[in-house]
DNA sequence: CGATATACCTCACCTGTCAAGGTATCTCAG
DNA sequence: CTGAGATACCTTGACAGGTGAGGTATATCG
């Protein structure tokens, strides 16, 4: 179960942004959603998480602020930015172009099967 | 132009066992053949076709022999085994259940824009 | 007080891609 | 004959992203 990591490997990125377009959030959250997304077939690594964080702020796609809540653990949210949204449409249509490319290569030989 | 190498990652293997499917091929065959198959918008690296080659012998997927041909250069020839086989189905099915998946995690607003 | 959930973080390791380099043979133009 | 180009193979080292394992801190509930 799960995808395999060299399956996921080069959209990650992608998936965070996506979720940030929809507002700031952070980190344990977006891991949240994903796995509802997926009906809690897929959730990605808190490492992988966190990671992909420091390579999309220094990148300029994403920036990040602690939030001040009264109490309990504190969070640290993240905005795309103006570059992260070109980045976003941009790998979308690189991921696109992909899965139909790589279609093509494979292309099985009949639907079912 | 091209995959991103970090999209494709994981799909190589895949490619090279739906090709061998089709009967015995050699590794320059089977590069020319995805070029095409691709109208030249994507190829294998040679780096990344030979140590697929190497890590799928080693797995029992495929397994090779050199040909026989009177003149030119030599050529290696490539069979996919029955286990071989197998890996190939299954992968196909995680490509489409992975597909599947990142589209749900990336869900786009609308369907044009 | 200990367990559980929330919430963050880092380090060392593994694996697959790829640039760069190499070898050898054949064909064809000049 | 010589050199270029295509065919055909291979290896090495660097690089990047994912991940297991470890760590910190706070709040809640039994």
């Amino acid at each position: 179960m799960s995808i395999a990591s060299d399956l996921i490997r080069g959209t990650t990125d992608m998936m965070i942004l996506a979720h940030l377009l929809e507002g700031d959030s952070y980190g344990y959250d977006i891991n949240k959603s994903i796995r509802m997304r997926t009906g809690d077939r897929f959730e990605l690594k808190e490492a992988t998480l966190y990671t992909a964080f420091r390579r999309l702020e220094q990148q300029g796609y994403i920036s990040s602020y602690w939030g001040d809540e009264g109490s309990g653990a504190r969070r640290r949210y993240y905005t795309i930015t103006a570059p992260g949204r070109k980045a976003y449409i941009a790998s979308v249509r690189e991921w696109e172009n992909a899965k139909a490319l790589i279609d093509s290569i494979i292309q099985p030989k009949s639907k079912d099967e």
